[in-house]
DNA sequence: GTTATGCTGTGATAGTTATCACATTGTTGC
DNA sequence: GCAACAATGTGATAACTATCACAGCATAAC
């Protein structure tokens, strides 16, 4: 892989996420060759897209013939690093903590979930669904340090959300991706993604009213 | 509110759902008036910014003052359409279903779930966790034509997806929010929304593995 | 070997979105 | 009533992103 030195739309990064996961599917043993054009009537996006996208990293096409569907997977799981194995905690185990702890993709896009941790004491010292005990949030900073988790994902209510995130920072946290509906603030050195749902509530929302008009 | 013709970009119905959130919690009887600055601040966009959004539907601030916080935060939800009450449904009974299920802000921001379904026979006809009895999924285009839901809400794993998309689509649904990581096919006159939370993990992967670089 | 074919890779172009700078206008104090 | 002030609203500009059109290159056919 030769990263060119130009800076990446985020966009570009999404797509290429849709695309290792159609790739996934679509590389059957029948199919060893893909084009931009097939590919793309998958994912909804334009042949050029596609073609523009891969361009930013390199070369992986053979022209008039297409992409070897296995290995462009390949070389997008290592474009996104998805080949890691981050050790990962998610902090807040209600039902949405819950629901992550038990997808399994998470481990096959590179983290690996080794703590829990919640406020509730009913909770603690109990065992989460995938076999992880669940830890008092006082333990966070410890811990963090400790067993050298990388990923902390965030899924308490939005009152604990900054006090939980300066803990993982405390410890040494390198990247933390938020599902509370705040936008919780880091230092620099910490990469911070914030999933909103109530903002994908609200734009379908708008879509909605949009169309009634 | 005057709706300007033209065409808004989608950052900016994101956008506005953040400062309505914020609005929420800032407008408090000490703050009756806010300034694009201070918003700006807390929701961490320039105050150019959130006055260009604003001025695509119209004018809402006072010059020289600032916004009425209630007011504004009244004028956002109405712009998002936040203030209806659309019958919800949520395909997909599974730990991401119940979180959703869960989610008090369904309610404040517009959808009122009023079933669910999932294909699991030992979860048909219990009571999910909101008092919504759980139904069999051979119900949905029924129960969708004569409970007249207008949103349908998938968290079915991939593979049932576009089936129940197509089941919801027949009832005469009129927009659906879809979890599953694949881009389900609608017709043109039902709205769509993807979101991906794998395609956030594989950003966050990203932005980590750039940064160790 | 030569030509025809087909899909990639990419520079140029068009379109979209964010930033900037300042004109505008309501408010306050005298 | 007038001047000074403060924060909005917006046209102009810059930055970014997607689309297009075709050159470039590997393959296949003859």
């Amino acid at each position: 892989m030769k990263t060119k030195e130009h800076k990446i739309p985020e966009a570009t990064i999404k797509r290429l996420s849709t695309y290792v996961n159609y790739l996934g599917r679509l590389g059957t043993d029948s199919n060893p060759v893909i084009s931009s054009e097939i590919l793309g009537e998958s994912c909804q996006v334009s042949p050029a897209q596609i073609r523009k996208d891969l361009s930013y990293f390199g070369e992986f096409g053979v022209r008039g013939v297409g992409y070897d569907t296995k290995k462009l997977e390949a070389e997008i799981k290592d474009i996104l690093g998805i080949n890691h194995n981050w050790p990962t905690t998610v902090v807040g185990v209600g039902k949405l903590g819950q629901a992550l702890l038990n997808f399994d993709f998470f481990r096959n896009h590179g983290f690996r979930i080794i703590t829990a941790f919640d406020s509730d004491p009913n909770k603690i010292g109990t065992e989460a669904a995938n076999g992880v005990t669940i830890q008092s949030i006082s333990n966070i900073e410890k811990c963090v340090r400790e067993e050298k988790i990388s990923i902390g994902i965030i899924t308490t209510p939005v009152a604990a959300a900054q006090d939980v995130t300066d803990k993982l920072v405390d410890g040494g946290i390198k990247g933390i991706l938020n599902f509370a509906p705040i936008k919780v603030k880091v230092p620099e050195t910490v990469t911070l993604r914030n999933v909103s749902i109530t903002s994908e509530l609200d734009n379908l929302a708008y879509l909605l009213t949009q169309k009634k008009r």
